[in-house]
DNA sequence: TATTCACTTTAGAACTGTTCTAATTTACTT
DNA sequence: AAGTAAATTAGAACAGTTCTAAAGTGAATA
């Protein structure tokens, strides 16, 4: 899948994405809005995206995948999942939910948020507020 | 808190400690262990701990703390929190249960299990195990 | 369409937390 | 006390990420 390959509509679609989170639309940030936007869920590293990018054609520095990443982050297109000290995770359900982690694999898989249910929270500690919850589910293969 | 000033007592059980876990009793050890385990749950991070031990007047490589903490969490003495991909924290409790996590000030509390209650889990995917499950609530300073 | 200027991208340096290496020191056994 | 296996150390190396400053690009203006 080559970034030549992108419709007029897909670049349309993909731009007004880029807009309205207040970024331009260059052909970089559109390539990388295509890989990660253009079919369902997904969860990537800075690593697996770059990769992702050269295997499509694409030739984008590192510093590029990082900066985009970071700002897609910001930019509220992007959450970002903690579960491993070693490497970043980005999610593009950007909508509250949970995960498996598959450590020997590195590997995300989502959990529906209705799939958890916390019964009981204790509350916050006072002077704070609680800005999330983050359930981590971790797995093994059997 | 000197290390000096350890009491036999003291020395004999956190030695006892160690040999349990399969540990040689060495100074440097015996005195992250003191500083770990001498008053109730903590939270560390390398950097956290190595200047206690320095304030506490002990010279011990940035190395020893590496190995000691890494050492201490595969012998089972500790356990390791993922909240953050700056740092690792390691907690003395090594009971299962779940932790808030102030952003802003890198802080740990622990929270007791029966404050968390799952009352739904998602069943492991098949072909994995379950190995743990985490909860984390981020909060901020109101 | 050409010009301009702020924003973006880039290669490579720098940085941070952690692990490794190989030499020295220490703890335990005999 | 001697021998040896393990622990400690300083410093190098490493991985992931961020920074820098120079070159390139997008879009507004003329």
């Amino acid at each position: 899948m080559k970034f030549d390959a992108l419709t007029p509509e897909q670049i349309d679609r993909l731009s007004g994405k880029l807009r309205a989170a207040g970024l331009r639309s260059t052909r970089p940030r559109l390539a990388l809005a295509h890989l990660l936007f253009g079919a369902g869920n997904r969860h990537v590293t800075a690593e697996t995206l770059h990769e992702e990018a050269r295997n499509a054609g694409l030739s984008v520095s590192q510093a590029t995948i990082y900066n985009t990443l970071n700002q897609f982050l910001s930019a509220g297109l992007l959450s970002e999942v903690i579960v491993d000290h070693a490497r970043s995770y980005f999610d593009t359900n950007v909508t509250e939910h949970h995960h498996f982690f598959i450590e020997d694999e590195a590997r995300l898989i989502d959990i529906p948020l209705d799939e958890v249910v916390l019964s009981t929270l204790p509350d916050a500690p006072s002077g704070y507020d609680l800005t999330g919850v983050d359930v981590v589910i971790r797995l093994d293969r059997r």
